[in-house]
DNA sequence: TAAAAACCCTGTAGTTGGTATAGAGTCAAG
DNA sequence: CTTGACTCTATACCAACTACAGGGTTTTTA
């Protein structure tokens, strides 16, 4: 099949699959003469298998881990083990802090209930003294990201 | 007082703190007849309370925003009150997405629970399944980001 | 006095996981 | 024969930095 094809059945765009390919997470496929990609059920699998595990988050690296050990059969797959953990406690960490956050922004939004000049505004004050008494940057530590994220609006 | 004491007294590398110069976040020092950055106290408050919202795990957009209202302190700060609440509703988004990823994974780790070959190993052949069945690629639409961020290990 | 350490500058490239172009070639239908 | 759908490569862009190259200045030390 082509690379639309493929691009349909693993709801992934075009541009992806050939970024993977770059990446070494699909190996090259055969051409046409015309020098276009043909894939075969084992990319489309491959694919899938990708896809699926970005749908839980792991990052290509981790990815490019499991497929390892799914292309040599006979390994001892511990590592899958540790890695799955691992990336759980990530998850789990994050969570933490992002509801950590979530608390503080709430107490930071009841200091301004109502609207009115901006110099009187609570939150604006509050983020204010704040920054004056503990001047800490994001210093996060794990490898859990951020709270805005690029799958949304792409304005342009 | 230099670019190198700004940095210690805000926590914050030299190079973000050009970088939100270039950004526009702070406005352009003076500067020593060496060409050195010379910085107030105005400078210090504003850039600590940049890093206060990034705490927050703000955009640089949505501080924009507030550092806007800080500037024109008459006018309404009821954007002020709806930026913070879609930010916390976004947060709040996240947790959840997050909370129903973990489960995924703590159900896909039960599912190999000693090392063995990889061939029969439960996690990689659930992932292959899953993958079969429900092609499902990322899909999130806030803004809120995924379980890996790059405050962590950056090799080189 | 000279050299080394410490600081500063600009500009550019890299990070992640893609997305979006430009510019060109290929192919089938109307 | 032209239009539209598809493909190709190569490059630039997103956020929010970080890092480095390549240069200049200032201060400290031997």
């Amino acid at each position: 099949m082509r690379i639309s094809e493929l691009s349909r059945e693993c709801a992934t765009h075009i541009e992806t699959i050939r970024f993977y390919e770059r990446e070494g997470l699909l190996p090259e496929p055969a051409r046409s003469e015309n020098n276009y990609r043909i894939y075969g059920i084992a990319h489309a699998e491959r694919l899938s298998f990708i896809r699926h595990c970005r749908s839980l988050d792991m990052t290509l690296d981790e990815i490019r881990v499991l497929l390892r050990f799914k292309d040599a059969p006979t390994e001892n797959c511990q590592v899958v083990n540790e890695l799955l953990d691992a990336h759980i406690g990530h998850v789990a960490e994050r969570i933490e802090e992002l509801q950590q956050l979530e608390q503080q922004l709430r107490k930071l939004r009841e200091t301004c209930l109502r609207s009115q000049e901006a110099v009187h505004c609570g939150i604006l004050n509050e983020l204010s003294e704040l920054a004056r008494n503990a001047p800490a940057g994001p210093g996060r530590e794990g490898h859990v990201q951020g709270t805005h994220s690029g799958r949304c609006s792409h304005k342009h």
